[in-house]
RNA sequence: GCCCCCGUAGCUCAGUUGGAUAGAGCGGCCGCCUUCUAAGCGGCGGGUCGCAGGUUCGAGUCCUGCCGGGGGCGCCA
């Protein structure tokens, strides 16, 4: 489907070719109550041509035919105003409904798009810290799949370093029994701070780590075995928050830090062979250009330590060689938080100049903002206590119970547990994904779980609304929102409703050209506003006609599912009733 | 010290890549449930868009400099 905006776009373009060929007709949906669209680009092309705007803006109009299509009108400083007609906004709208993609064409060149995303440390919690690269990454990655794009996902758990060999001795410690308990059932941060405490204090245990560390890294079948342990109980923690979350993440999503292990002696080779590598205090590293350290001085990605390991640097790169290369990612995306920016952008560099980026390919670092405390601070897992990510969840649905409880007596204990249970977790990663997520942001229960405003709650409220009208007037919904009933757009909220539903599209391409969830929050919130608006505008069931009934059934019905299929590309679930 | 991000209503945030009179939610005040779900709707009040310059027909948006907050800056990830 095409779009309005197209649609205008290319009759509008015949028109501006007329006085200068290829000029832009600057069209965005208009600023001003009762138009749709205005086009800006008279404005600047009669400063160019010298000549009044408006009377240049006449001019394009005159050899543009928007016959059946939307009636045009030039604003005196030279805005061409553009309002649909209804029966073309009615005709879109049908063919938007009966598209089982409600109106949202498929990208026409599909990637590859590789979505790191959530990476959690095997045997340490999965904190406060990590709900929002998790739920972010998770949208993107149903959003792009949705838009036609071949998604791969990979959990970049951090499952290697040095301080295993600290945890593995402390498995060895309390049996491997009871450490897989700990571990699989969710004590990680208690197993990790027991097995810190002891090594902190115990130079005999820091000696057989440093030893340990070594048999890891040199393969030694018991150790290894001792390592899956760890990070198998880890896993099977970790996908049980999953599922409690709604995050399509599963074990086979996993490519840890340990996966590329193999890989570094080739990445630090292919670099020396490009002629990159650059001797430095005993460590070799990679000197991309633009980036200075305290002194001004180039600053290194160290790609080999001047013990002859490895950083995570070296990692990151075999990473990104990996998901070019072997992937052949069109994208690679980075969902990770905001302080690894410079890293990041270092990291690219040098796959750049390495050549591992192919033409037309793209890194990208999809920054997360910082959580901060209330104080304004940083919110860091070691201040404070850390608050683990199944703790909120829990929080989250047992106050969604309570609303639940107050709101909706009516309903059965399962049906009030699966709302409970959608409203919460809903309403926690929409907190999350409905700001922009490059910016920081305050943690506040309140705001998280606020069931009021531009929340989860409050689409899902519209959606159940929705649906109970079919149910009350014991009519048959899929009988509507299919495109196959007339719809008349009678005043002005259907036809401001209307005109959003074909928004739809838009909203999508917006939220994926900058990988910003929160624009598509931002249009399911005005989609939800104008519903309610025509809502309160509007008898359905009680219409004064049947033909005005039907019609509006079918706004109805085909609100409920953009807003229903909108809030599923976010990971979030409408329930059938509130 | 250098670099990056941010600063919009009392609070939390949008602002479609430079367009017309800057918008929501929460909080405050007023009104609306015997009528399709009040987790809702309507209305009122609330702004030198951090400050000062600049670019141009036009700046919350772009440039420069300050102020304030956060982050980053070699062998941790």
């Amino acid at each position: 489907m095409a779009g309005l905006h197209a649609a205008l776009a290319t009759r509008l373009q015949v028109g501006f070719d007329t006085v200068a060929p290829g000029w832009d007709p600057v069209l965005r949906p208009s600023s001003q109550a009762g138009t749709d669209f205005q086009a800006n680009g008279a404005l600047s092309l009669a400063k160019q041509m010298g000549q009044p705007p408006a009377e240049l803006a006449a001019h394009v109009l005159a050899s543009v035919d928007l016959q059946g299509v939307a009636v045009a009108e030039v604003h005196r400083k030279g805005f061409i105003n553009l309002t649909l007609e209804r029966g073309f906004l009615a005709a879109s709208l049908a063919a938007a409904a009966s598209d089982p993609r409600l109106g949202v064409d498929s990208v026409e060149v599909p990637w590859t798009v590789v979505v790191d995303y959530s990476a959690p440390n095997v045997a340490k919690e999965l904190h406060a810290g990590h709900v929002r690269t998790t739920i972010v990454g998770d949208a993107l990655c149903r959003l792009a799949a949705f838009a036609g794009h071949h998604v791969v996902r990979e959990n970049h758990i951090g499952d290697w370093g040095t301080p295993f060999g600290m945890l593995i001795e402390h498995l060895v410690d309390i049996g491997e029994e009871l450490g897989a308990r700990e571990l699989s059932v969710g004590d990680l941060d208690g197993f990790y701070r027991q097995a810190r405490a002891v090594f902190d204090a115990s130079d005999e245990l820091k000696e057989r780590a440093r030893r340990r560390v070594v048999l890891l890294q040199s393969g030694d079948p018991e150790t290894l075995r001792l390592w899956r342990i760890l990070v198998d109980e880890s896993m099977r923690y970790f996908s049980e928050v999953y599922h409690r979350l709604g995050v399509l993440l599963t074990p086979e999503d996993v490519v840890g830090e340990s996966f590329y292990n193999d890989l570094l002696p080739g990445v630090v080779a292919e670099l020396e062979a490009a002629g990159l590598l650059v001797d430095s205090e005993g460590a070799r590293c990679v000197f991309p250009p633009g980036f200075a350290g305290r002194g001004g001085e180039p600053l290194p990605l160290i790609v080999q330590k001047s013990d002859g390991g490895f950083g995570y640097a070296t990692t990151d790169l075999a990473a990104l060689k990996d998901r070019f290369g072997r992937l052949r990612a069109d994208r690679a995306l980075y969902v990770v938080g905001a302080p690894q920016r410079q890293h990041f952008a270092m990291c690219f560099a040098v796959g750049r100049q390495a050549g591992w980026i192919p033409d037309g390919a793209d890194a990208v670092h999809v920054s997360i903002g910082n959580m901060l405390g209330p104080d304004g601070k940083i919110f860091r897992s070691r201040a404070g206590e850390a608050v683990k990510l199944i703790e909120l969840v829990e929080e989250a649905v047992s106050r969604a119970a309570g609303k639940v409880q107050e709101k909706s007596p009516g309903l059965s204990a399962d049906e009030q547990a699966g709302v409970a249970q959608a409203v919460g977790v809903g309403a926690l990663k929409y907190g999350d994904l409905s700001t922009d997520r490059a910016r920081e942001y305050v943690f506040d229960w309140d705001r998280l779980l606020a069931m009021e405003g531009n929340t989860a709650p409050y689409l899902q409220y519209a959606v159940a609304r929705i649906r109970s009208i079919f149910r009350r007037g014991g009519i048959d919904r899929s009988a509507y929102g299919s495109g196959r009933v007339p719809v008349t757009l009678d005043g002005p909220a259907e036809r401001a409703l209307a005109r959003r539903l074909l928004g739809y599209e838009a909203a999508i391409q917006g939220a994926l050209e900058t990988w910003s969830p929160h624009k598509l929050c931002t249009y399911l919130f005005d989609l939800a506003g104008d519903f309610t608006c025509f809502f309160e505008n509007c008898p359905v069931l009680r219409a004064a006609t049947e033909e005005t009934r039907d019609s509006r059934l079918e706004l109805c019905a085909h609100t409920a599912a953009v807003l229903a299929h909108g809030l599923a590309l976010l990971g979030i679930e409408a329930p059938e009733r509130m």
